[in-house]
DNA sequence: CGACTGTTTGAAGACGATCAACCCCTGTGG
DNA sequence: CCACAGGGGTTGATCGTCTTCAAACAGTCG
């Protein structure tokens, strides 16, 4: 493993002798890749990096409106961001894990857009972001990595356009939920949710009360048991069916 | 002028004596600022354009899982993406005008994740993705109106999370089609909306019926005088207040 | 034990979707 | 010249889902 060191992957990789396993878990890992993978450059890449955290639950890595001069790469634990009004109201646009990369949109016009908020305890690599534009018109690979990430993020705001039974939107948080931490490793099927109801409701654009109801509705069903933030999905192709309003848009 | 010639520009442009007008109403706006601009670097992008159309309404000028091989900045018209599910129901993306910049975010799989189609009379500029990529590397400029690019894209995905009253939807949309306008030169106010009914209820996630009565709710309140697809915004103030909802939130 | 937050459950109400009908305009063909 | 068909748009009545308000409940920490 070149360089866990620094920090670059999330804790628990799998390591299954595959290095191209890494491209799914880390943002860089496309830098890695056993062949063209360019060793200067990531040396470079390392040399940005600045080591930040932990962040405890609740605590902001940056607000809407500072300025933008660094990107994060989530080392550990989970992040939110947020949009939030002048009456206090907010709206979660979205859950970062290990491996995910934070704030590139900032770059539109030089401040962060959203405030970004740890779930639980947060472990995160800094890269200033200056240094990593000027690298990345020297590294086509990452270069269109960064690329990639923005769409990526850009596909899963598209997603929840559209109106969905509160069931399905539930259904298809927990799965892909699960494909995350299936992605990293774990059980895709018995999960664990850091955040509260209430983000969930407030991600979803839900009310808590449906979400808590939707929930019981999917356990009475049984496509899954809960209890408190522990999920097992028990009937994963049931909640893909259910979800697929929503999946199989894209 | 620099360059209208080659299309950069949307048609008509106000000449305002500002070159830095453009920066709003073309994507490339920057590389063009009177001060700062690399000339060679602007030459290279002209040899890139290659001129496209017209598409007719309902013509499509990419679909989705075609392989990603340019980006497409909208000259004169207006273009809608959309998804598509197998059963035929689809969701309405984003509408573009002239001087947006399309299909970006096909870079996250080589593939056009949605499908384009001309809503009215379309001209293009097509630029060879590969070709634009290895200029950006060289122009930073150019590298850096990319990442805007996405990242103002990403936030306007991010402003349809959240369920708002149909009312405030509509308000939003029109004010901020009316933004567009007067952007390039048209009048704020007084907007011809191309795209029938049920598109717009297809993008802000309604049914056509209640567009259709929102519009009418508006009307009977005097905010707008709505004939057909003529639209005169008569209290922007209002409708501001009524689209706060949303747009207090970025 | 008692304050606290987060979660669940119940009952009432609001909003938008759906179904259905009608209207308006345009183009077409007898 | 008129009749008719077809699409887009509007209006009305009904229904379903989610929200809201309210209260009870569970887990945690002082």
């Amino acid at each position: 493993m070149l360089d866990n060191a620094v920090g670059l992957w999330p804790e628990k990789p799998v390591d299954d002798g595959d290095a191209r396993h890494f491209c799914s878990t880390c943002v860089f890992g496309r830098l890695c890749l056993p062949r063209g993978y360019d060793k200067a450059a990531l040396h470079e890449l390392h040399c940005l990096i600045e080591h930040v955290g932990p962040f405890h639950a609740g605590a902001e890595i940056f607000r809407t409106g500072d300025a933008f001069d660094a990107v994060f790469s989530v080392r550990a634990g989970v992040v939110k961001t947020q949009l939030r009004d002048e009456r206090g109201r907010e709206q979660i646009l979205a859950f970062y894990t290990p491996g995910d990369l934070i704030g590139l949109d900032g770059i539109e016009d030089d401040r962060y857009p959203c405030t970004a908020v740890a779930v639980d305890t947060v472990m995160l690599c800094r890269f200033s972001f200056p240094a990593i534009a000027t690298l990345s018109a020297r590294v086509p690979d990452l270069q269109r990595t960064l690329f990639a990430v923005m769409a990526r993020d850009l596909r899963m705001a598209q997603w929840h356009k559209g109106d969905f039974p509160a069931e399905a939107r539930l259904a298809d948080f927990l799965l892909r939920w699960g494909q995350r931490l299936a992605q990293r490793g774990y059980s895709g099927t018995q999960l664990t949710l850091p955040m509260p109801r209430g983000d969930i409701a407030n991600y979803l654009s839900l009310a808590p009360e449906t979400v808590s109801r939707s929930l019981r509705r999917l356990m009475d069903d049984g496509l899954v048991e809960v209890r408190g933030r522990e999920v097992k999905l028990c009937q994963p192709p049931a909640l893909v069916e259910l979800a697929r309003a929503i999946t199989d848009r894209a």
